[in-house]
DNA sequence: CCGCATCCCTTTGGATACTG
DNA sequence: CAGTATCCAAAGGGATGCGG
């Protein structure tokens, strides 16, 4: 088991490690994916459809965009819902408590940036 | 200067539209760079030189170790004492009040992850 | 309208070797 | 002891184009 990892790529090896020393660097893994708490934060706001999102985030790319929901929805931190009755059909998202709770914590990141970084230095 | 931006990468242009759309991100470049918060975390702990640090993190290498070091150093979240009057000598980090301030954002994190996480799915 | 498959480029981290 | 330089491999994101 750990031969064939070490096999697969000596990085893969590390992260296995990392993880298991320290389960912080896991979650950071999964926050921190390009435009991935932006987009989490927009469907809280309503911007809850893929073309919205296109909308609100012009320089990001579709596949980009489709992988993060995934992401996202795989992990638990959005729902996603089809629209009946429409041709075609729609797509809306929204936010679990569980991405909300993590909101919350983002948003207290963005306090300490704004914080420490602005008026201290 | 966007088309000299544009030139460079496509990539780059992004990250600029983005940082200038949500500091969110800039925080989440900064802190998600493997092995960064294990490093503060653990200089906070006392695990404060360069070979203390190789010991407790025998995957990490030597540059992406010193790479690390140098940016908390930057962005003033430890500080670098040089301890005189040892040969060969020896260098000593330590937490910043803005690196600890940052530490317990990541513990909360960590506790969303072990809440979020473990208990409901 | 909502995505995915493919290809390519940029970024990032690791191995080895070297300096003060 | 405390790093740095160079080179290289792996991963991630973007552009284009296609399918449901």
């Amino acid at each position: 088991m750990a031969s064939e990892i070490k096999e697969n790529s000596t990085n893969t090896f590390n992260l296995r490690v990392l993880a298991a020393s320290c389960e912080v660097n896991e979650i950071l893994e999964v926050i921190a994916k390009r435009w991935k708490m932006q987009i989490l934060f927009s469907i809280s706001k309503d911007v809850n459809q893929f073309s919205l999102l296109k909308k609100a985030f012009p320089a990001i790319s579709d596949q980009v965009l489709g992988k993060r929901l995934g992401e996202l929805l795989t992990e638990g931190l959005i729902d996603k819902t089809i629209v009946e009755n429409t041709c075609p059909f729609q797509v809306v998202y929204s936010a679990t408590e569980k991405g909300q709770a993590l909101l919350v914590i983002i948003h207290e990141l963005h306090l300490w940036g704004k914080k420490k970084w602005d008026t201290i230095s």
